[in-house]
DNA sequence: ACAAAAGTGTTTTTAATACACCCATGA
DNA sequence: TCATGGGTGTATTAAAAACACTTTTGT
C-alpha cells in the first residue's frame, strides 16, 4: 500500500493479478481489507494487490514494486494486459471511504493499469504475506472483491491462458526442478480441462528447452518419475516464428 | 484534440493507430503537427491521433470519439491494446512546448491507453481528415513522430498482425463486397509476407461466414471475380475455441 | 500382492504446404 | 490474339487426437 509521506499520482495505479500455483490448483494472491460500513458494522472483504503510482515512476517498476512487496520476491515474470479506466469503477461507498481512509485524499477516477504475474509459491516469503494480510485463493474460489477486481481477474485469467498457449510460461509458477505429471496439472490448472497424458508429453518432450536431470522422486509409493528443468537459454535460442493461422 | 473549455484530465490520454487499407497498402492515419523550435525555425512533424480524456469520460469511449473527430465514423471496430507509461515518454523540448501551447497546462507525465482501429478509408469523411490535417500514410514509410508514437504504432501494428492469425478482422478494412483477391493483398499487407492463393482461398472459404453474392467484377481486363461479403452472424454464432498449443 | 502414478507406440484424422494450368474478359 | 488476373485439384508432409498396457516403487 501507500507509503505514506511518498508522493503519489492518485490518478493513476497499478494492479497486479499474482498467480501462483499449489495443491494442484491455480491461485491468486488477494489482500485482505477490513472496513466499517455505514451502519458502522466491520466487515472485510478482499482486493488485488496494487497501488498508485510515484510520481515519475514507470508502471512496469511500479508493478514490480509492488509485487516484491507482496512477495518479496524481485525479477519476476511480470506481463502488463489491460487498461481499466471506466469512470464508475469507483462507485461503491465502501470502496471510495476506504480510499479516503488510506490515502486521505478525495478520489473519484483511477485509472489502472492491470499486470498479471507468475509466481513460484514456495519462493516466496511468508513473512511478506501476513504483513500484507495476503493469501493464496484459488481462482475458482474467488470472495467478493472491490472495486472492478473481479473484472480484473477474469481479463488475467483469459490472457493467461492465451499466453500460455503460445509460449512455455508455465515454468514460472513451479519450483526448478518438476516432473512432467506437475507440468500437466499445471497446465490443466490453468486451462481448466483435462489433457491426455501421452499426447501431453509428446508435445512437450519436443521442446529442445526441458532438460531431463538425473535426479528422480523418491519416498513415492510408485515408480518414482524423472525431474526436469526448464532451460531458458535453449528456449530463447529456438523462439519460433510461425504464422499459425487459427480461425 | 482538446476542445477549449472542456474539463481535460490532463493525466491520462488515449491514443488512436487507425489502420486503413488503400492501393494494396496497409496505411496509419497520422495528425501534422506544426511547431516553432527554439531556434524559431517553424518546421512540422507527425502524431498520432489521440487526446486527454474528459473528468468523467470512459476510454474506450474517448477513443471513439478521438476516431470520431478524425474521420466522421461511428460504432467502429476499436481494441485497447497496451499503456504507454514511461515517465520520460514526454520529455523531447518540443513536444513540451506543443502540450503548452495546445493545453495551456505545464505537462509533465501523461499515461496513454493505446487503441487500435481498423477503418474502411472508403467510408471516412475526407472533410474531417482535411479539418485535421490528417493524412494516410504507408505503415512502410511513417515518418518522424511525436512523443513515444513510433513506439506505439509499432506494438499496434504487432498487436493487428497477432488478431489477424486468430479473427477474421481483416474485413473492417474492406468494402461490404470485396473480392478473394482483394482479402489476400490485405492478408499480405498487414502480415507483410506472400500467401499462396490457392491456399490462402481453400483455407479462407472454408469459413461459412464468407458468403458469395451473385455479382461479380466488371469492366476489369480479366474473367471477373466474385464479390463475396463477411457475415458477422454466422461469425458470432460459429466462433471457435480451440485449444491450438502453439510452443 | 496391491495400489498408484510413470512411462511408452501406433493408428487415424486433420490441417498445412507445394505446385501448374485453363478460363473469362477487355483492349 | 494477347495480357491480365480468376479460379481450380492433388499429392506430400506434419501435427493433433484417440486409445491401453507394462513398469517401478512403497506399503
Amino acid at each position: 500500500m501507500s507509503i505514506p509521506g511518498r508522493n503519489i499520482n492518485p490518478t493513476i495505479s497499478v494492479d497486479c493479478v499474482i498467480f501462483g500455483f499449489s495443491t494442484n490448483q491455480l491461485k491468486v494472491l488477494l489482500i485482505e481489507r477490513s472496513f466499517t460500513d455505514r451502519s458502522g458494522i466491520e466487515s472485510k472483504d478482499y482486493k488485488l494487490p496494487g497501488d498508485f503510482i510515484s510520481i515519475n515512476e514507470d508502471l512496469d517498476l511500479a508493478a514490480s514494486r509492488t509485487l516484491e512487496e507482496m512477495t518479496g520476491l524481485r525479477d519476476i515474470f511480470l506481463c502488463q494486459f489491460a487498461v481499466f479506466g471506466k469512470p464508475d469503477r469507483i462507485s461503491n461507498p465502501v470502496d471510495m471511504e476506504w480510499l479516503l481512509e488510506t490515502t486521505g485524499l478525495e478520489i473519484q477516477r483511477v485509472v489502472t493499469a492491470a499486470y498479471y504475474s507468475l509466481i513460484n509459491i514456495g519462493e516466496t516469503n511468508t513473512d511478506f504475506a501476513i504483513k500484507n494480510s495476503a493469501s493464496w485463493i484459488d481462482v475458482k474460489q474467488i470472495p467478493k472483491l472491490a472495486f472492478d477486481h473481479a473484472d480484473i481477474i477474469e481479463q488475467g485469467l483469459i490472457r493467461l491462458q492465451l499466453s500460455l498457449r503460445s509460449e512455455p510460461i508455465g515454468f514460472e509458477m513451479l519450483p526448478e526442478k518438476f516432473t512432467i505429471r506437475d507440468l500437466q496439472i499445471l497446465y490443466e490448472a490453468i486451462l481448466d480441462c483435462t489433457l491426455d497424458n501421452r499426447n501431453f508429453r509428446k508435445k512437450i518432450l519436443k521442446s529442445s528447452y526441458l532438460v531431463q536431470l538425473d535426479e528422480k522422486q523418491t519416498g513415492v509409493a510408485h515408480k518414482p518419475a524423472h525431474y526436469y528443468r526448464f532451460d531458458r537459454y535453449i528456449y530463447e535460442k529456438h523462439k519460433k516464428e510461425s504464422l499459425g493461422f487459427n480461425f
